[in-house]
DNA sequence: GGAAACTAACTGGTATGATCAGTTGACCAG
DNA sequence: CTGGTCAACTGATCATACCAGTTAGTTTCC
């Protein structure tokens, strides 16, 4: 079956616009056409337009004054982490290598800190809630449902730090990692195996040993990284 | 002279219902009055409670479908830290702690990784565009300016880091921290006034030690850390 | 000549009111 | 109980005004 589902006006007039301010056409400073314009060249209404520059100005990527006209904003300077999923594929699919690689990055960074803070905050309660998914791991195989676990096992520990800003900042990367999840299996295949690591983990976090944690989680993470920098190539 | 600007109705519409998520009073799964009768009872025109929404959306606190009610959505599952902003601050100017706290801890973890990065990449050009900021931290002692060359120094290594995804989260972070600027000018004056280990760092950068990048900036911003958590309360 | 004031033609912001298009639940026929 | 119908919701889109700032060119006045 077919996943079939209608994009609205307004959405298509705020894709296109995204992508060509993300792709550079509409370069930095570059003023849009006003919204009379707009919507007389895409044919469509006035408020569809305006709604579409409602969801550009609060991505940040537009500036609209009012009596001027509105500017494309230098979104690598003023916006923030949400832009990562429109920066990561393009349009017609294709994957940034560059964002891709600063996402290793960053998951590199965090992990050894969400984990540790995971022992300090998250206690026996979030040990337990680990326990089973650490169980599906070691009596499966397979890699997607590896994958699922992993994953599932890493949103309770981020939820288990107890860091509301951990959270925003994971959910900000799963955007990206949810839209290429499928290709990840296969490359990243090393860390979702390595259940060893995340079973000594969660004993770590129950025990609530802070450095014991974050030594694991660089571990373990690395293998991801590795993977996906040989896989993105090394330049 | 106070700095009058006047606030769009859409914008008001949208920063009340915002709040009123946040602040869940609209808990997560609640429907949102619509679109007619929630224009009617502030008094405006739909088509501004519609751009209201869009924005809601744009923001993922609210979930959108045609013909169903709106519902709030589960804003610590699905936002990104593009609502750290909204977070950190109420509608009353009260200061979220917990959300400080995070917002501390991130910081802590990124600034060490950055600055390694910007010893790899950065290379000499960064060095150089470092050393004026550096020299004028050294000729003053007024903590305003020290706090805004400390930032601009800090811009130009995330900057220098050359990844795109540091840069996206140092701005999400930005935004909250430009909230509190006057605030932390105190709090944090160790950290400002610790003016002699980023010019070590600078030279680390220009040396291209990535390992003693990570240590030093580990260092610097500790002071910060600790005085921040001092002063948060260690709850 | 130059600074201030005016003005016309833009820009975005708001308002009305109608219609199209999905969703939901009550109701009814099989 | 199942499935279809339909009325009354919901959001989506439209056309058309008019209000409110901005901008640049022109005029006015010193």
């Amino acid at each position: 079956m077919e996943n079939i589902q209608k994009i609205s006006i307004s959405e298509q007039v705020y894709i296109q616009l995204r992508d060509r301010i993300l792709k550079k056409v509409l370069p930095v400073g570059a003023e849009l056409p006003s919204e009379r314009e707009l919507s007389e060249t895409l044919g469509v209404n006035r408020g569809a337009v305006r709604e579409a520059i409602k969801r550009l100005q609060q991505a940040r990527l537009v500036r609209v004054r009012h009596g001027g006209a509105t500017q494309v904003e230098n979104f690598e300077a003023e916006g923030g982490l949400e832009l990562l999923p429109s920066l990561m594929v393009s349009a017609q699919g294709q994957v940034n290598l560059e964002v891709a690689r600063g996402i290793v990055a960053l998951r590199k960074a965090l992990a050894p800190v969400v984990a540790g803070q995971a022992a300090v905050h998250g206690g026996k309660a979030l040990a337990d809630a680990l326990k089973p998914v650490i169980a599906n791991m070691q009596n499966t195989s397979e890699l997607p449902k590896l994958q699922q676990l992993a994953f599932d096992f890493w949103a309770l520990v981020v939820q288990g730090s107890g860091n509301v800003v951990f959270k925003l900042a994971f959910n900000s990367m799963n955007q990206t990692y949810l839209a290429a999840w499928n290709t990840l299996t296969l490359v990243m295949q090393d860390e979702f195996r390595d259940v060893n690591t995340l079973a000594q983990l969660a004993q770590a976090i129950e025990a609530g040993e802070q450095r014991r944690c974050e030594v694991l989680a660089r571990q373990h993470v690395e293998l991801g990284s590795r993977a996906l920098n040989a896989a993105l190539g090394t330049a």
